[in-house]
DNA sequence: TTTTCATTTGTGAAAATTCACAAACAAACT
DNA sequence: AGTTTGTTTGTGAATTTTCACAAATGAAAA
């Protein structure tokens, strides 16, 4: 194994421009360094021919928004995010991208930057990585400072949104003056969406999706707890940022479950969304309750993360409490299970099976291995045990509801 | 018309006893005398044959319970109850009652007892029921005295049943200890039910039943609230009061509605069965309750009285009052409802046929009289529009309360 | 005017439900 | 042992549900 040489020991103190001159001078070709938020931070100065993404980013001092988007949607930022090597990158003629490699620049998990090499004069091979990957560790320094900047803002705008979700502000006026003052623009729309896993370092594996989405978040324990919104639509807007967040969700529950050790399970769940910033509060609780809820019915609400979702669920708890207030007890149910009891039977189950296929006798056959006609017994029975007509949508509901509820006390 | 002769003009001032002689002579028939509560006041002395009914009254200061209640089953106190005249009663051996005439010792409207007149001697016919009629007119007087004691009495066990409404009673000792030094005897299994009528005299239609049952009972405005009880019963005691009180409710609803003015409507409601006397205050809170959820969902609960028996509609203020707290408005029926109204549809009421069908197409088809087809189509639309798969037990029964919720704010 | 769209109704076939009736079985009781 | 009782499964027929497809209607749009 060959001894690779050090670029940069000349440059050890040079600044971060004359850094893009020295890289692009190894490599030949145009060089492009940014931060984190894709602000351009430095570039090569010399004349060479270039492309229309690097142009667009040399005159807006960022990176424009398509390409980002292509970037994220073709996955090039997730492999720098989370790989120390240099990334190549084919050329992309529709968003006006030539080829070009990538690098991360970073301190431990954190992300500083990137550097960004086109590939105009001169293919870059494997073997310019080493230059790259030593470019971007001499990067580091240089991008310290303004990364602790960056990090202080990001505290604050963390503290505010803490704020904001334990309803510190009453006034919709004060909360977009601060949010202005933290230059945050708060989507027009809006929720809150809780994703939670025991022991998994949430905010590290979540990192590249929360950076595409630009999200604020804050961790809460094993929480973490995301603001997710929409700017611009004007119609339909509820259900194109529920669906934003079901995408997420999709993304980030696939990740963290292959991530996640095997015993604990990571769940989810969001609030209704609202437009008001002081509505935030509502939004945050309502994801706590779905999450609770999920908590308590894993398999009942298997696929389902929102609060607006929940159907019945969302009753349960208050419906539970208050009949424990008027010291109500369901003698019917009672009933059931102590004929199970004392025959031995399962009628309860079978009930609830029932109840939970919608009164389709097919299904709940099915589920409970047995002969429909076996089924159609037990209906006959219970109707009479229980004294109930489950024809009866009122009684239907009833009991499905208060069997839940029962269920909330693990009588099972 | 010949004019009658006045029987008792000597006797005006003769005491109960002597009176009793009297008209025995007069009919040459063995007396018996009683007051409202069939205790017996006097009977004629002459050493004449009898039965064993006449007996035991005597024996017994009072009626044997198994002759008040054939008597009551037969409807010979109806009759008493209701008519001047006196009742001629045929022979009734099974309970050793020989042929007898009977009549009402009554003030106005208020029955203070009843002369029995056994044919024992002679056959009483209807030229005698003169003596009879002046017989109770002289009597009067002689039972106001013990007339003026029972309605104070009645007053007192009246005060003390509203004490127990109001929850004024904590210890289950103290009431015992009342009911006790009020001569009453409490059922060991009890519960509340309440007639509602606007403008009919409640208690003067249901005078008859009452006295039947010798319920205990307190008007209240519109209101007539009973406490309805057993006090023997083993096993299955919930089920036989619930066919007691179902049945006293259908002799009493029967009744008021053939006499109430037509524009306003008789209900009732009774509350759950209970034992011990501090909960009669949950008793009367359950029976009102059912009362104003009958208010309503008039046709919801038609034939539904009993609190046990309100389903989710048990439920509802309290979700809605919930809701309200929340401020959570359901987007999902406000679509659908924003549709109808851009379309000229009527999906909301065609959604909620179908949820009362308990989802059977056949009857809500029938009920909308639609066909088959258009229902299909129609309820695939609603799951487009809402966004729910009515296939799913939750989403179901969550729509069900919805609606049901909604309706209380008038929305239809 | 034609065209389009949402809605309603019809037809027919496969699948599911309901119902009555009977046989098989095991546990409990006499 | 036989009997009773509660439960499960099977058979068959009538009815209902589901689904796909087509035709008719009427109102709004082009």
């Amino acid at each position: 194994m060959p001894i690779e040489p050090n670029y940069f020991q000349q440059y050890q103190h040079a600044d971060i421009d004359e850094l893009a001159d020295v890289i692009g001078e190894l490599l030949q070709n145009p060089i492009t360094v940014e931060d984190a938020d894709h602000k351009l931070i430095a570039y090569s100065s010399h004349g060479e021919s270039t492309d229309e993404a690097r142009w667009s980013t040399i005159m807006g001092r960022r990176v424009p928004e398509k390409v980002l988007t292509r970037l994220w949607k073709d996955g090039v930022f997730q492999e720098l995010l989370t790989q120390d090597d240099p990334v190549h990158i084919p050329a992309k003629d529709e968003i006006g991208l030539g080829k070009r490699v990538a690098i991360a620049i970073r301190r431990g998990s954190d992300v500083l930057g990137y550097i960004w090499a086109q590939e105009v004069n001169r293919p870059i091979t494997r073997e310019d990585d080493e230059i790259l990957r030593q470019a971007a560790r001499v990067a580091v320094s240089r991008l310290i400072q303004r990364q602790g900047k960056r990090k202080a803002e990001e505290q604050r705008r963390k503290e505010f949104l803490w704020e904001l979700l334990l309803g510190n502000h009453s006034s919709e006026a004060v909360i977009r003056q601060k949010a202005d003052s933290l230059q945050m623009q708060l989507p027009t729309s809006y929720l809150i969406c809780i994703i939670e896993a025991a022991g998994a370092r949430l905010d590290q594996y979540l990192y590249p999706l929360l950076m595409r989405d630009k999200l604020l978040w804050v961790v809460d324990g094993s929480q973490i707890i995301l603001l997710i919104g929409l700017s611009d639509t004007k119609k339909d807007k509820s259900d194109v940022l529920i669906r934003k967040v079901e995408q997420f969700l999709s993304d980030s529950l696939g990740k963290l479950e292959a991530h996640v050790t095997e015993g604990c399970q990571v769940i989810a769940g969001y609030g209704r969304d609202y437009k008001s910033y002081t509505d935030i509060v509502k939004s945050y609780r309502e994801a706590l309750h779905a999450l609770k809820i999920k908590k308590l019915f894993p398999q009942e609400n298997e696929g389902i993360h929102g609060y607006h979702e929940l159907g019945i669920y969302r009753y349960l708890l208050q419906l539970k409490q208050w009949e424990e207030e008027q010291g109500y007890q369901n003698e019917r149910l009672e009933k059931l299970r102590q004929y199970d009891r004392e025959n031995q039977t399962t009628l309860l189950t079978t009930l609830e099976t029932f109840l939970d296929a919608a009164g389709k006798v097919n299904k709940t056959a099915e589920r409970l291995h047995i002969h429909i006609n076996t089924l159609s017994y037990r209906l006959r029975r219970i109707e009479e045990i229980m004294r109930v007509d489950l024809d009866n949508m009122n009684q239907r509901a009833a009991l499905y509801l208060e069997l839940k509820i029962a269920k909330l006390d693990g009588e099972q």
